[in-house]
RNA sequence: GCCCUCAUCGUCUAAUGGUUAGGACACCGCUCUUUCAAGGCGGCAAUGGGAGUUCGAUUCUCCCUGGGGGCGCCA
C-alpha cells in the first residue's frame, strides 16, 4: 500500500542547474517513471547567504525546459509541503530540539573561527580534523558564562565513538565507515537554520522519500545522515549514489571547463530532449549501446542496475553532435518556428512575421537543417538570405571571383535568367548547366563564383535550391550587385 | 594527513572464466557531390601495473599505482 516509490531532487538554490544537477535530476524523474512512482521538488534553500530567488526560479526554469516535471513541489504543490526548505525552518527546530531533549545532542558554543583554528592545527599535527567534543557536557553554569560572552550557541549531534556505520548503496554495495572518524556535527546553526545533512534527513523522512539517488560525492555524508535517521528512528531510505560527471582534464566539472550550466545549452539552441538523451547515457547504458531512445523508451528501459560506478567526462562534441541528429528529424516548419528567436534577436527579422516571410524561414530551415548542429548556427548559416547587403567573405572573392572570365561569366548568367520563366530550381539549373557547356567551362568554374555572387560565401546549401529561395529579382540584383563589387578590385 | 570510492579505445560505453574485446562520439581515408554538411563504405584505437586462484583471467582475490569525492555553523 505505502510501498510507492518516492524520489526527489534537491537542489540548493546557489547557482544554475548545471549539467551533473540536471543529470541526477534526469535519473531521479526516470527512475519515478519507470517505477509508477513520484518525483519530488525541493529546493534546498537553508543557506540565505548563498541562496537566491532567482537561481531557485532559474533552476526550475530550466528542470521544465528539460520537461522533468514533477509531482510534487514548487508550483504544483502536494501534501507533504512546503517544498521550500527556507519556509520550514520551524520544523527541523523541532526535530533538533527533540535530539537535545533525549541528550542525542548538545549546545556548542564554540565560534565558527575557533573551530577553523583548532581544525587547522589539527590537520597540521597529522590528526583527522573532527570536532574534539568540547562542549559535549557542559554544566548549567558554564553555559552561563558562554552565553553571557554573546555566544550564539548551535546544536550539535553527538557521534559515539564505538562501532562502524553502513550504507546500503544499490550501486556499491555495503560500504562502512568508523564512527569515530565522523565526530559530532552540527545540525542546527547559531542563527537557526538547519545544516544540510540534518535538514535532508527530516525532510527526507517526512516527504516519504524511499529511495535516494544522488551523485556519490555525497557518499561521505550518509554515515552522518544515517546516525541520524537511526537517532530518531526513522526507517532508513535505499540508497544509490550515481557517479559524478568530470570535466575533460578528469577533475570536477566546473566553469573551467567552459559551459556547464543548463540555461547555456537552452540558449544556444539546443533541443530539451537531445540534452535529456546525452545526459542519459552519462553514467547509463543499455546492453546494446543504444544511442538514441524516445521518451516512452527511455522510460522503459531505464533501472538502476545499468548504472555504472565509474564517473563520467562531459563531452560537448558529442552533445552537439547528437544535437544535430535531433534536429535533422524536426519538420521544417516545426524547425523554422524554432529558428525564429534567434533571427530576430540577430535583428535579421523583426516585428510582425508575414506569411511570406514565413514560407521563406521555413524552405531556408529545410534547406540549412542537415548541417545545423546548434539552433544559433542559423544567424551565422542564412544571414545572407536576410540582408541585401550581406558580406562577401574575403577568402570567397580571393578565391572565385578574381578570375578574369568571371565578369563577362555573370553578365551573361544574368542575361540567361533573366529570361527564365518560371524561375524554378530546375530551370535554373538547366540554364546554368547548359551555358558551362557552351562556354565550355567546367561546372565548378561557373557554379562556384555564382555562388560567391549570391551568398558571400564558399559553403552552403545547393545553389539552385537557395537561389529559388531568394527569387529571379532579387538573384539579378545580387549579381549585379557583384559585378559592381568587382569592377572597385 | 585520514576515510570512502572508482579503473575497458582520446571520450561515452558493451561483453565474457575461453570472443577477431562489440557499438557510439572524435579523428583519418575513400565514395557521393557545384561547395559545406549529411549519407554510404573502410581505417586508427582499449582491458593501468604486479602477484595469486585456474587448464585458461580483461573478468575472481590481494597489493601497488592513478583518478575522483569527503573530512564546514556549504549543499
Amino acid at each position: 500500500m505505502d510501498r510507492q516509490v518516492r524520489v526527489r531532487f534537491a537542489p540548493s538554490p546557489t547557482g544554475e542547474l548545471h549539467i551533473g544537477g540536471a543529470r541526477t535530476a534526469l535519473f531521479n524523474w526516470l527512475f519515478a517513471r519507470h517505477e509508477g512512482g513520484k518525483f519530488i521538488l525541493r529546493i534546498e534553500d537553508t543557506d540565505v547567504a548563498r541562496s537566491t530567488q532567482n537561481f531557485s526560479r532559474s533552476v526550475i526554469e530550466d528542470l521544465k525546459w528539460l520537461e522533468l516535471n514533477w509531482d510534487e513541489g514548487p508550483e504544483v504543490g502536494g501534501k507533504y509541503g512546503p517544498y521550500f526548505q527556507s519556509q520550514r525552518f520551524n520544523i527541523y527546530k523541532d526535530y533538533a530540539y527533540r535530539l537535545i531533549k533525549e541528550k542525542k545532542a548538545y549546545f556548542c558554543y564554540c565560534t565558527p573561527e575557533e573551530l577553523k583554528q583548532r581544525r587547522k592545527r589539527m590537520q597540521e599535527e597529522g590528526k583527522p580534523p573532527k570536532y574534539d567534543g568540547r562542549c559535549r557536557e557542559l554544566s548549567f553554569k558554564e553555559r552561563e558564562k558562554l552565553e553571557k560572552e554573546g555566544r550564539k550557541p548551535a546544536i550539535r549531534f553527538k557521534v559515539l565513538e564505538e562501532g562502524t556505520t553502513s550504507v546500503r548503496d544499490l550501486l556499491r554495495g555495503e560500504v562502512t565507515f568508523e564512527n569515530k572518524l565522523l565526530g559530532d556535527f552540527i545540525i542546527l546553526k547559531s542563527d537557526g537554520t538547519p545544516t544540510y545533512n540534518f535538514a535532508n534527513v527530516v525532510d527526507d523522512f517526512l516527504m516519504k522519500i524511499t529511495h535516494i539517488i544522488r551523485g556519490d560525492d555525497h557518499l561521505s555524508n550518509t554515515p552522518r545522515q544515517i546516525l541520524l535517521y537511526q537517532a530518531f528512528n526513522f526507517p532508513i531510505p535505499i540508497y544509490a549514489h550515481i557517479p559524478m560527471i568530470l570535466g575533460k582534464d578528469g577533475t570536477k566539472l566546473s566553469k573551467r571547463h567552459g559551459a556547464t550550466s543548463i540555461s547555456y545549452y537552452r540558449e544556444k539552441g539546443y533541443l530539451p530532449w537531445a540534452m535529456v538523451n546525452y545526459l542519459a547515457l552519462l553514467g547509463w547504458s543499455t546492453p546494446e549501446s543504444q544511442q538514441f531512445f524516445s521518451p516512452k523508451e527511455l522510460i522503459e528501459k531505464f533501472t538502476l542496475e545499468r548504472v555504472g560506478k565509474s564517473s563520467a567526462v562531459f563531452d560537448p562534441q558529442k552533445l552537439e553532435w547528437m544535437n544535430g541528429e535531433y534536429i535533422r528529424k524536426i519538420e521544417p516548419k516545426k524547425l523554422a518556428s524554432l529558428f525564429v528567436p534567434y533571427l530576430r534577436k540577430k535583428g535579421l527579422i523583426e516585428g510582425e512575421i508575414s506569411s511570406q516571410t514565413k514560407e521563406m524561414i521555413v524552405k531556408i530551415a529545410s534547406l540549412e537543417q542537415e548541417r545545423i548542429k546548434v539552433l544559433s548556427q542559423i544567424t551565422d548559416l542564412a544571414e545572407f538570405f536576410f540582408k541585401r547587403d550581406f558580406k562577401y567573405e574575403p577568402k570567397a572573392v580571393e578565391k572565385r571571383l578574381k578570375k578574369s572570365y568571371v565578369p563577362s561569366l555573370l553578365k551573361e548568367i544574368k542575361k540567361r535568367i533573366e529570361k527564365i520563366s518560371p524561375f524554378t530550381r530546375k530551370n535554373l539549373e538547366e540554364t546554368i548547366r547548359s551555358l558551362s557547356k557552351e562556354l565550355s567551362l567546367s561546372t565548378g568554374e561557373v557554379f562556384h563564383p555564382l555562388r560567391v555572387a549570391l551568398t558571400g560565401k564558399t559553403k552552403g546549401p545547393g545553389l539552385f535550391e537557395l537561389a529559388e529561395v531568394m527569387g529571379k529579382d532579387e538573384v539579378l540584383r545580387r549579381i549585379e550587385q557583384t559585378l559592381k563589387m568587382i569592377k572597385k578590385i
